[in-house]
DNA sequence: TGACAAGTGGAGACTGTCTCCATATTTTGG
DNA sequence: CCAAAATATGGAGACAGTCTCCACTTGTCA
């Protein structure tokens, strides 16, 4: 599914060398810029580009794809190395807090989420794959509720992301972890008030 | 701010046709359609279309302003007739569920809200106040936590808005409510685990 | 090194947005 | 009731992006 056919040189220097101008452009705020200049900025033809990235949604999915899965592999070891709920929250925490840094990740993943085409978000997805096994990791612990499903998560991740410009972003966004991380918490009879460790 | 001008006649006459039309329209599900097919749809010149809704954006504000407007007065009046946290729930449950049967109203919220220019988002900001009442209101009466404002249950809102088209949208959305709801619950030591009445 | 496959690039077709202004309609005041 | 002034109309066409197409270049493989 993600790489069956072995690119000849120049097409994959030529790729490369498109992803690479993405990325810096992005990191400079430039999303909107018109497709053609890209290219021309990029040293490639306009044909070039469309070949290798249909639409501008699987240019940013390109650029992003690192960055994601390193997103989903730091969720992995604190899955292997922390409780299940603290792993939760910890990687809903970093989360936030890296999207606050890289706006273009969370203006990415907003799209990606977004798109009902589907097959495109792929980087979407394995988001949710990743906060489903934490989630589902919780609630096998028992420490957090059984009747909220990983899409609500998802949900208002999607919120948080389409916000990244928000002027109180930051602060909006830890709100939002700390009331789905405080909504899921399961309320035992045992415990009254203690905060968590 | 809402009407300075007391509009000749016929403007007043192809606006209301534009409306009804565009209503007709997103109602149907067309919200894409060409900006020019459609003047021309509603018998009118592409340029009247222009002068009265600069920008599509304006058009579904204009075409959602009441609907919204409804929402918003049945906030005040949940407010005046039920206790604050009560309040609260039924208006974000009653939110949910008429944004599942109004794609349309969802989608646009979820436009409006990202929306950076913030002029035309009258109608999200109109949304905003009201949560933003409702929350205090509750957090006044000491039912909620008083460490998370309203942006963050509007960033919730957001996602909600923003997945309107989703598969598993209602549960979703009903999660990402129920997570709010109980995230914004304030623990108090002296209850166990009664369900709130 | 030749021949075939793979990739290139950029001109230009196409699609939708939006402006402009000569013309038409409404309002106003005498 | 009738100008004149103010207001609004509409649609042709300028414009800005997107994306395709294919004659040509470059890489690969035996």
């Amino acid at each position: 599914m993600t790489d069956a056919k072995p690119l000849r040189a120049d097409a994959r220097r030529n790729r490369d060398a498109l992803i690479a101008k993405a990325r810096e452009l992005f990191a400079d705020g430039r999303f909107d810029l018109r497709f053609d200049d890209f290219a021309k900025l990029a040293g490639v033809g306009t044909g070039t580009l469309y070949r290798h990235f249909p639409t501008r949604e699987a240019l940013a999915e390109a650029v992003y794809r690192e960055e994601l899965a390193a997103l989903c592999d730091r969720a992995r070891e604190l899955q292997a190395t922390l409780p299940a709920d603290e792993a939760l929250e910890s990687f809903l925490r970093g989360l936030v807090a890296h999207l606050h840094s890289h706006e273009g990740l969370a203006r990415t993943l907003a799209t990606l989420m977004a798109t009902r085409s589907g097959a495109l978000a792929e980087g979407a997805q394995a988001l949710g794959e990743v906060i489903t096994d934490l989630l589902t990791a919780a609630v096998t612990a028992g420490t957090i509720r059984a009747d909220v499903g990983a899409g609500a998560v998802m949900m208002a991740v999607q919120g948080i992301c389409a916000a990244y410009d928000h002027p109180t972003y930051q602060a909006d966004a830890d709100g939002v972890i700390t009331l789905v991380l405080a909504g899921l918490r399961r309320p035992r009879a045992d415990i009254s008030h203690a905060p968590p460790a």
